[in-house]
DNA sequence: ATTATTAATTGTCGTTTTGACATTTAATAT
DNA sequence: ATATTAAATGTCAAAACGACAATTAATAAT
């Protein structure tokens, strides 16, 4: 085998797919970006991975820079390297899906920052391969969403059914009956009711609810039920 | 932002972690070393990625170089950059997880490669993180193994139901009722019943399956049922 | 030839979950 | 007092699930 020295050694980038949800629509967080190649287009949330630090670290650091948010949900999408994919200098990129709740951001974004959201059927054409980032993006982020109660993160402390359900719909690109999702929701006992009620969206008003911190951080994991009675390994 | 020379460049790495199973058992294949650091220990077959070639081409070319496999299942696991995970040099190495049928390739293994399979349970410590990779990939074979129709995979192309039970079994690290996982695996459809049986394993011998690729091939996408009539986006 | 043996195959039943569907309720506005 | 609007909840038939045991097809032993 190859001796260490004699191999080429590359750049080590991230982008970060940054989702939100601003209580109608999910939309996605874009910058104009910075250097050459590309100045000024729109793009993904991203920077090189510094000597110091892991990628997950780089995402987090650069998500912090861009945006200023700090310790939300981020998870690796997959990397890109195609060797061509940057046209300067070959550069590989770890693609990672953030989670915020847009509302607890607006304004800190709006003042300090460049960063624009858009809803996901709208947003400009990105740079690079990072339309392709985009869309697998939203494809893990349903899958995943299916299966693990995650979309909690794009929410705030108190929400509510509607709400949620709206949030569901968007994700998953469809329409569900209100009387199924709530069943299954409440079945999940992951939810505390509330006694204060939100009045901004009806006559009536609708219960906020909130996590139950605990069960929530239980199921986090899998819950599948191919096998029956699985413990994790 | 700064510029792109002024950039830190790495060494970019695949490590393979391949699944195997032999009818018997689920096993994992490990070579020795072949350099410095860390010489003649077990490790999970890798090597660097090339100038003109992505990791996913890297990861194909690194497989068939060490084990003369070609073409088999290979997936993305997941990026591993801690900065010193490799006390030479910083080197980010992208994990994949292949799964192949052991039966299929055992001759030209153990002629022509050092490779050798081990049992799950009875691997050997491994060099740097590649234990924690196996582990990862290990719970991501079984997450994705419950959603996806992959571990016919590791198959022949004939099997019968005990050999595909005992798979899940050893997958999953569990025990599975005869009856209803047959039920189970019939309502998928994917199987279709031979005329030939499998004398080997008992008196009355098992029918031999094989997989209606057609059917498989659509079903390798998700299919979840926590939102009804969920169609791909 | 009959019987024993072994693993493969298939069946039942009560419970739970699902998906499709409409009505009632709580608050404000008229 | 009534209309309006969205929230919350109920029903029912079908399907899926999990727990459980009996039957079948072949060979081996007597």
């Amino acid at each position: 085998m190859l001796e260490y020295s004699s191999q080429p050694h590359y750049l080590v980038a991230v982008d970060c797919i940054v989702f939100g949800f601003d209580g109608e629509h999910l939309k996605i967080l874009l910058v104009k970006r910075g250097l050459q190649p590309e100045i000024n287009k729109w793009s993904l949330i991203g920077g090189f991975v510094g000597s110091n630090e892991s990628p997950d670290e780089a995402a987090q650091r650069v998500l912090k820079k861009n945006t200023g948010l700090e310790g939300i949900y981020l998870e690796q999408l997959q990397i890109y390297g195609e060797p061509a994919r940057d046209p300067i200098e070959r550069t590989l990129s770890v693609g990672y899906f953030a989670l915020i709740d847009i509302n607890k951001y607006k304004t800190q974004l709006n003042d300090d920052y460049h960063a624009e959201w858009f809803l996901i059927s709208e947003r400009p054409r990105l740079i690079f391969d990072h339309d392709r980032m985009v869309a697998d993006a939203r494809e893990k982020l349903r899958y995943k969403a299916a299966l693990h109660p995650i979309l909690f993160e794009m929410l705030p402390k108190k929400f509510t059914i509607p709400q949620l359900q709206i949030l569901f719909e968007e994700v998953n690109d469809t329409k569900i009956d209100t009387r199924n999702f709530s069943r299954k929701i409440s079945s999940t006992g992951l939810l505390i009711k509330l006694e204060e009620k939100d009045k901004s969206g009806s006559k009536k008003g609708a219960y906020y609810f909130k996590l139950d911190k605990k069960k929530y951080q239980a199921n986090l994991q899998a819950f599948l039920n191919l096998i029956p009675n699985l413990k994790p390994l």
